[in-house]
DNA sequence: GATCACATGTAAGAAGTTACATGATTCT
DNA sequence: AGAATCATGTAACTTCTTACATGTGATC
């Protein structure tokens, strides 16, 4: 029932209108805060609105009040679904190596939408997964790394960094989810 | 002269094309090695050739000796050009806020391709760009974090942490550009 | 009165995804 | 002989980018 396809901003925009937005809203959302990496293009956001809508994932209704006509965007008891759906999906070794930016954006949108008890489960297997992927980085950067360029070499270090970091966060946001 | 149009793929299979390798090849990297970022499907990467070969940034030629008939691709003088034209770039704000993923790709390929010297340069704006962005986040936090839900928070903590990662590396990276 | 911010859209084109298709060679 | 791997491609579809277009309300 559910395995729509919905693309990542599509997603954005379903965890983002748990409170009623217009596009121009998201727009400014995505130019002033973190969420920029999300492109705040008119071409890209008001289609998106637009075939949401048409799978009825969310409604949009003109505002009458306070003078400018805006269109404010709600979510559907089917779009907080395919949220919930998306959110629920387990944590891929996958998803670690090719889509790390999702999981983060999904456990960004978790507290509020799954409650904490499924965010603490999502957070355990994050952690086992960027374990294991640390561990076969390493591995790969013995096994090649005398034979990389500096800059080459320096760039799989800032790689391998990064996924370092990553899992000593989801170990703290652990601690902070037993700790209630 | 240059400003040809070229998607980062592109930038990816010309930095790759150091020596001289197949699609097949190209695949097999992207499917078996860090660069796992970029697709290795079929549909991205032939087409991909296709187009810079169309412009004469690369050359293929049939390979044939050796069983089975491959076709092997090398960069031309106005690819290696294409290429060093798009790591000379300057490191801006925004590939710091929505683009990091390509500032590491130049980067390493930057060492072979411009040398060290510019490798350096590269990395002291980057490492100025990074300072002044994580202060930046900093203030967002300071400013937001109250009126958000447990896991925003933290997704966003996680968000400022691989940034700050990111800048402790490019500060030992200068260092090691430092010691030759 | 002009300009800026609000607000929404469309059109053309680039590039990626998934799925299908084909055939050669090597291995078991 | 059959399976796996090597090797290259195409077609349909989706989505994003860039650029253009339009109009209203608020501010100077």
């Amino acid at each position: 029932m559910p395995a729509r396809n919905i693309a990542r901003l599509g997603y954005v925009l379903l965890g983002l209108l748990q409170q009623p937005l217009s596009g121009y809203d998201l727009r400014k959302l995505f130019a002033d805060t973190p969420l920029k990496v999300y492109s705040d293009s008119p071409g890209a956001i008001y289609p998106a609105l637009r075939r949401l809508e048409r799978e009825a994932l969310v409604r949009g209704e003109v505002e009458k009040r306070s003078g400018r006509r805006r269109r404010l965007y709600r979510v559907t008891a089917a779009g907080a679904g395919e949220l919930k759906a998306w959110l629920a999906q387990p944590v891929t070794r996958d998803d670690v190596e090719r889509r790390l930016d999702d999981l983060l954006l999904r456990f960004s949108f978790m507290d509020e939408v799954l409650g904490p008890g499924h965010a603490g489960r999502f957070l355990r297997q994050l952690e086992s997964e960027l374990d294991a992927h640390v561990r076969g980085l390493h591995a790969y950067y013995q096994a090649t790394h005398r034979s990389m360029p500096r800059s080459g070499r320096l760039a799989l270090q800032s790689g391998i960094m990064s996924y370092e970091s990553l899992l000593r966060w989801s170990r703290r946001a652990i601690m902070a989810y037993k700790k209630g």
